[in-house]
DNA sequence: GCGACAG
DNA sequence: ATCTTGTCGC
């Protein structure tokens, strides 16, 4: 029984309606030297990554987005489906879409077993090599489909320090990447959800509308809050996560979205739902 | 000290 | 991320 290595967790029976004590956990911090440790080794790694960033177009993004129609491209998305009351068994799925057409041209779900926890912040270390496995499955075994950029589940640069997943598969990889997330990530002192975020949400009126995502502090552009179809009446946060700039990065998704969730990160999610539905009822 | 925290 | 029923609208 692996139970979880280090401080034991006395986590008590706070089952009951009443608990006296009303002190929520509230920030959390509660020490964990182990955490703590990881958080300052992933934080250097992302200085580094960070180094690596280019928010500039590829020559790909720019062929795929300005092409009348002759090439054909594809666009990849990711993303990891969990099991409920299992924090380890998850599904990864990438599913590949010709663009601009939009029809499924190839798909991958992979059985997989998580090792590292979710830390706001840190998203990319719990994911990553999983995404990366599926990218150089498609590449090695499926090559005329590889995608020539990649929709991440979550966030590029809109991140505390810059180098949010997408930018961190972007530039392992170093594959056009950029990151959609259906919430705004909180960053200290500079972005969050406040009445003028609210009024600009409220502003958006027609699929395609947007609005930059400023750091009020910083004077920072982190990517684009874009109401992607005309039903959504929450945005989706996009923002670039390497070799895309933030225009190009809105653009593709505002055009790859049928619904509120860009197609491929759509499919991938639905898909590695259902996928543990069917394959895995306590096994398999 | 509290609050806020992608998936 | 995951859970869960109904409900409103095209």
């Amino acid at each position: 029984a692996a139970s979880a290595s280090g401080p034991n967790r006395q986590c008590t029976e706070t089952f009951g309606e009443d608990d006296g004590d009303r002190n929520l956990s509230g920030s959390e911090q509660t020490l964990d030297p182990a955490l703590l440790e990881i958080k300052r080794k992933w934080e250097l790694e992302q200085k580094e990554l960070k180094k690596k960033i280019s928010l500039e177009d590829d020559r790909n993004v720019e062929k795929m987005l300005s092409n009348p129609d002759s090439d054909t491209f594809y666009v990849g998305g990711m993303d990891i489906s969990f099991v409920k009351g299992d924090d380890v068994n998850a599904c990864a799925a990438l599913v590949v879409f010709s663009f601009p057409d939009l029809e499924v041209v190839y798909e991958d779900y992979q059985m997989i077993q998580l090792t590292q926890p979710y830390i706001p912040g840190f998203l990319a270390f719990r994911e990553m090599d999983f995404m990366i496995q599926l990218y150089n499955n498609v590449k090695e075994n499926n090559t005329q489909y590889t995608p020539q950029v990649i929709m991440v589940d979550g966030n590029g640069i809109l991140h505390p320090r810059g180098v949010g997943s997408a930018c961190h598969l972007g530039v392992l990889l170093d594959v056009p990447c950029l990151g959609v997330a259906k919430n705004l990530f909180f960053i200290e002192n500079d972005i969050d959800r406040n009445e003028e975020h609210m009024e600009q949400i409220a502003s958006l009126k027609q699929s395609g509308d947007t609005f930059p995502l400023v750091g009020s502090s910083s004077g920072i552009t982190y990517g684009k809050a874009l109401k992607s179809c005309e039903k959504a009446t929450k945005p989706v946060y996009v923002s670039p996560g390497h070799k895309i700039s933030i225009d190009s990065a809105t653009e593709l998704v505002h055009r790859c979205s049928k619904y509120r969730v860009p197609e491929p990160i759509r499919q991938a999610d639905l898909n590695s739902r259902e996928y543990l539905r069917v394959n895995f009822k306590d096994g398999s």
